[in-house]
DNA sequence: ACGGAAAAAGTTGAATGCAAAACTGCAGCT
DNA sequence: AGCTGCAGTTTTGCATTCAACTTTTTCCGT
């Protein structure tokens, strides 16, 4: 008799899971790649340090095979080093990477809100509003780390009403690099970068209840690329700098 | 205390370093991976069939160890789905899957269009233009084959342009896995679709030339959605539809 | 003969074992 | 003191082993 597998076709490996509600893993390689992806991403391992294999099988009760397997997964998306002989070190952001994948995102939002203005429903515009005026609440009170939260949610929202399961799932994968950042240096925007954001959350959710394409990519673009700005000023102006260049490599 | 960490070894995994020439890869790990990788987007196993794995493992003369974590990374990557106990499957790609990987395509080519736009250098502009005439004597001798190999070295190399190794990668993830459809399916285009084709690029490399980024972004993204039109329209055309919808599920 | 239960064979998923490489500590040397 | 060579320990990479699940074959009743 099988134990409680009612549904077995489903594929179970899928790059970047994260971020969704869902998390009915059913093997246990694809529960340990999502956990130890979180665990990483919540940046429970400094920057550049080495990930204990050893002590991550205790961690989570496994023996090393699917925990190495789940490392090979984490090292192809990116979030960790493999080493010949050396194990895996969490991958250091530098300022060129940041650059990097926010410009990337900034490529698959744009792309993600001219798609959705195609085909989205007035409930889910409905639905981004709501976020859009919670966050808007979060900033009067200045509580950071709800905003980001819901910031973040509402452009996994947009993503998300492209109708595009691989743009969704790139863009998560990219998300999960820049959130480990996040996580582990705790962005201290400045409050007036802070307002220029919400003006132009304004004029997304504008845009997008508008349904006007073109407008909706160039200003998700635009949103983005100044994410980027303030990101890189941020790093830059760190004093130990969170591997501002490091790793000569 | 070690204060000089010597940062010694490069890593090895990189998500989908097919394409380039260079394939140095220092671990067994890596060099199944890619091997594996190659393998599949060759389309040496038919769309949804099973990927053996111990037949493979003679195959390459080696452990299933290897060999299992090379599948788990190319599930993550999306060129093949574990199902639970069953093992490993050549994902098929259906109409949708088609769609959706030439509009995330058309979104990295438009945005490496606009960012090569800042940077390219004559040198580079020059080496496109001697591939853009190169392609076009296979137009003309009608040599579909390497038009097609040459075709998709100008689109790598205006990516490669962009100066963003996190975009170039993520794209030859998704390019990856149109070429195997490519490969098993050997796309013949009609006649008019490739003299628009040809045309298309034609501005391409005029917008480049120029480096109009606005314009170069704009052409890149709407060759890569007739590109669509023409794949999708040709896989319904097709009578056993190489997995139209397919798979039970 | 046919349908279905039961057993055999084959695969898969994960744990364990083992050789080789890397790190650590220490002694000896300059 | 500081550097170098070396034995011991730890870690890594891969092979092998084992239990559980799937698929196939066999066998029995109708």
């Amino acid at each position: 008799m099988k134990s409680t597998i009612p549904e077995s076709g489903e594929p179970i490996a899928k790059i970047a899971d994260n971020g969704g509600p869902d998390r009915p893993e059913s093997s246990l390689h694809g529960e340990i790649l999502s956990r130890l992806r979180d665990y990483v991403v919540e940046g429970n391992i400094p920057d550049g340090g080495r990930v204990p294999e050893r002590q991550l099988c205790e961690l989570f009760g496994i023996s090393r095979t699917p925990l190495r397997e789940a490392l090979k997964v984490l090292a192809a998306e990116g979030l960790i080093e493999l080493l010949p002989n050396r194990g895996a070190r969490v991958r250091r952001l530098g300022k060129r990477d940041l650059e990097e994948l926010f410009d990337v995102m900034g490529g698959l939002e744009s792309l993600a809100g001219r798609l959705a203005c195609e085909t989205i429903t007035d409930e889910e515009i409905a639905e981004i509003e709501r976020l859009h005026y919670e966050m808007y609440g979060y900033y009067l009170h200045r509580d950071m780390h709800n905003y980001f939260q819901v910031n973040q949610r509402i452009h996994e929202r947009i993503v998300a009403a492209s109708r595009n399961e691989t743009l969704r799932t790139t863009y998560a994968n990219l998300a999960g690099r820049i959130r480990r950042v996040r996580y582990s240096a705790n962005f201290a925007r400045k409050r007036q970068r802070w307002a220029e954001a919400m003006r132009e959350h304004e004029a997304i959710l504008d845009a997008l209840r508008r349904r006007a394409g073109s407008e909706l990519s160039d200003t998700l673009f635009q949103h983005l690329r100044n994410k980027r700005t303030a990101a890189v000023e941020y790093l830059g102006s760190t004093p130990e700098g969170l591997a501002t260049e490091a790793v000569d490599g």
